[in-house]
DNA sequence: GTGGTCTAGACCACG
DNA sequence: GTGGTCTAGACCACT
């Protein structure tokens, strides 16, 4: 798998490796039950500290994403992903509200701001297919 | 103005105000060359210290929404708001990445996100008139 | 005579002013002996505060760049202006040297410095005859 | 790295700092990539309060001078410097307009003002090969 | 009165 | 170990 890591990013290492991993779970490049590397493997390829993976590995369990079992390592969740429920819209929506709001002062319209998620969701998704 | 601040939230105080002011700019609360409170009182007011509310305002003026001068404080921008140009847009499309990529781990279909992307809009844009 | 302030500047409206001036005695605007508007005056026509027009002139003043009497006010100094000796030249590199060194790390050649500042020159000392 | 500081200046301390690294820079004493002392060492080497030396590594970030990471400190920047584009030359302008103004008073020539900047400007520049 | 600067000391997140 | 955040309190410049 391919992780694209910025170190000079503000955003932490360890979340930018759960992005990475969702956005391969979203894109079916990670499927159910496939392992992912052990935290020292991904760790030495990255460059980074263990405890930054386990970090990562630790948060992506915590919120469903993944098994950790003592035999495979880390695998993605085989049992039903964590679903869209309304606990999670909320948060979604939550974290969604600030970036409207910006986009709003900067006289963003709701179509402009549709057309642009609309097309990263795309890009996400109609990965499925060729990857 | 109406701020709700949470303490004990990891989203850093200072940035709770500045999407405070962003979404009260975008709801049209905040007019351009209105003033905002001096940080001493926004400070007293929301319990917190003057530095706290003075880095939220620095950043808010750094990003071109507000202006400071000594006399009149800090007050909305009165030259135009900055624009949604093309480095906007991407670090905005930067930010929505994520989130779009674990909605769709979650099964999200655009047509749900856009539903819930455009409620919040015209919840902030809605309350134009109204408030 | 025509000061343009800005009072969103981060430079102090008093410097403003005395800059404004310099560049009118720059541009033979300003004539040796020519007097300068009260401070009330230009306090008013400017809409700013006593005060900071008096510290303009008492700092135009203390610098040699005009005389200030009671019966005619604040004129423009009728004996010789300050010279350009070497504790002016030193002061002079010294404002200079970090503007320099910015323009070094962004790359820019003698050429294009000495060509800006040309520039600069020519259109304060070139309106001499035309204004 | 050796930062003179005046601590009775008017210009304030992280200011000062700021320029210093600048010349650093220019000069090619810091290379690209190189880490800077660590917010608390150049505070406890200036004797000043970290915050203030704090500050004057976020005004070069925010700049594009260096870069910020949790792991190597502030590091000078590796990707391109910030470029001499139109915004910078116009503000680096404004920086000298009131400069020539009151070197015009002083009777001093473009000549003699060219031979100065470029005097400041070799003597950075030329330290490139020595130092 | 305003914000700007500086100091001092604390705790936390990250790696 | 690093920087990030927050608090507290001081003095100064500007208006």
């Amino acid at each position: 798998m391919l992780l694209q890591l910025d170190l000079q990013s503000d955003i932490p290492i360890y979340t930018q490796i759960v992005n990475g991993i969702l956005e391969g779970i979203a894109r079916k490049q990670l499927h159910p039950g496939e392992p992912l590397p052990s935290v020292r493997n991904l760790a030495s390829d990255l460059g980074i500290n263990l405890h930054t993976v386990n970090k990562a590995y630790q948060q992506l369990k915590q919120e469903g994403y993944v098994q950790i079992n003592r035999k495979q390592g880390v695998v993605i969740q085989t049992a039903a992903m964590p679903p869209a429920d309304e606990k999670y819209r909320q948060k979604l929506g939550e974290q969604l509200r600030p970036l409207l709001a910006e986009a709003i002062c900067r006289d963003m319209s709701l179509e402009q701001l549709q057309h642009l998620s609309e097309e990263i969701y795309r890009e996400i998704k109609g990965a499925e297919a060729n990857e």
